[in-house]
DNA sequence: TGTGCGATTACG
DNA sequence: GTAATCGCACAC
């Protein structure tokens, strides 16, 4: 990492904010895995409960009892019969806010990775998608409702690299409802993000 | 109890 | 362009 000797936990605070504050300041934060893994986040998108294309937009179901728990908790949810997604819970507990994780930059334990995510032919496939780094990282459900901040298997750390002063910002990537809310933030800089 | 559909990925 | 694949949410 940039400089190993200052790494902090994002607090508690860092996530209790909306969703749409925390997402483009999660960009170039740091996840990281007890075994070593670890990658930079350079793509995310934000959801809310009163946005339609959120999870929680219906009110609280057994799914989504993580996302309307307490904020710095990751919300791990399974789609299309095959893959799992990995999101921070923000906002306030009991409002239904989340960032979700969609790519990181790949910087430590990148042959745990590979392990993880044979599928992948190069260091820039590994984690180019929500879907992918979730096997790169080994996050299934049994990482639901791990806390990100007291926890120790997984968490998100600050390096002091700071969030790009002009992020890139589009409408969000594969929904089908809400579909013109720009709340896609990504490193326009980087190679590893999923789509540009 | 039944059914349509994903906050996706990989491959042809 | 499209198959793969299954738990969830909601209709019936």
């Amino acid at each position: 990492m940039a400089n190993p000797k200052k790494l902090q936990k994002l607090p508690r605070s860092f996530y209790s904010r909306d969703s749409l504050i925390v997402a483009p300041e999660l960009l170039n934060k740091v996840l990281r895995c007890h075994d070593g893994r670890a990658g930079r986040i350079v793509e995310v998108e934000a959801y809310r409960s009163d946005d339609p294309a959120a999870h929680s937009y219906r009110g609280r179901t057994p799914r989504t009892e993580v996302m309307f728990g307490a904020p710095g908790h990751m919300y791990v949810y399974f789609t299309y019969g095959m893959h799992w997604c990995a999101n921070a819970v923000c906002g306030p507990q009991g409002v239904g806010n989340a960032v979700l994780i969609r790519a990181l930059q790949p910087i430590a334990g990148l042959d745990l990775m590979h392990a993880a995510r044979p599928l992948a032919k190069n260091d820039r496939q590994l984690c180019n998608g929500p879907a992918c780094l979730t096997q790169a990282m080994s996050i299934t459900k049994l990482q639901n409702g791990v806390d990100l901040v007291s926890g120790d298997r997984y968490a998100l750390v600050d390096d002091d690299v700071p969030p790009p002063e002009r992020p890139v910002q589009t409408t969000r990537i594969g929904i089908s409802k809400a579909m013109d809310y720009p709340w896609r933030w990504y490193v326009g800089e980087s190679l590893y993000v999923s789509k540009k």
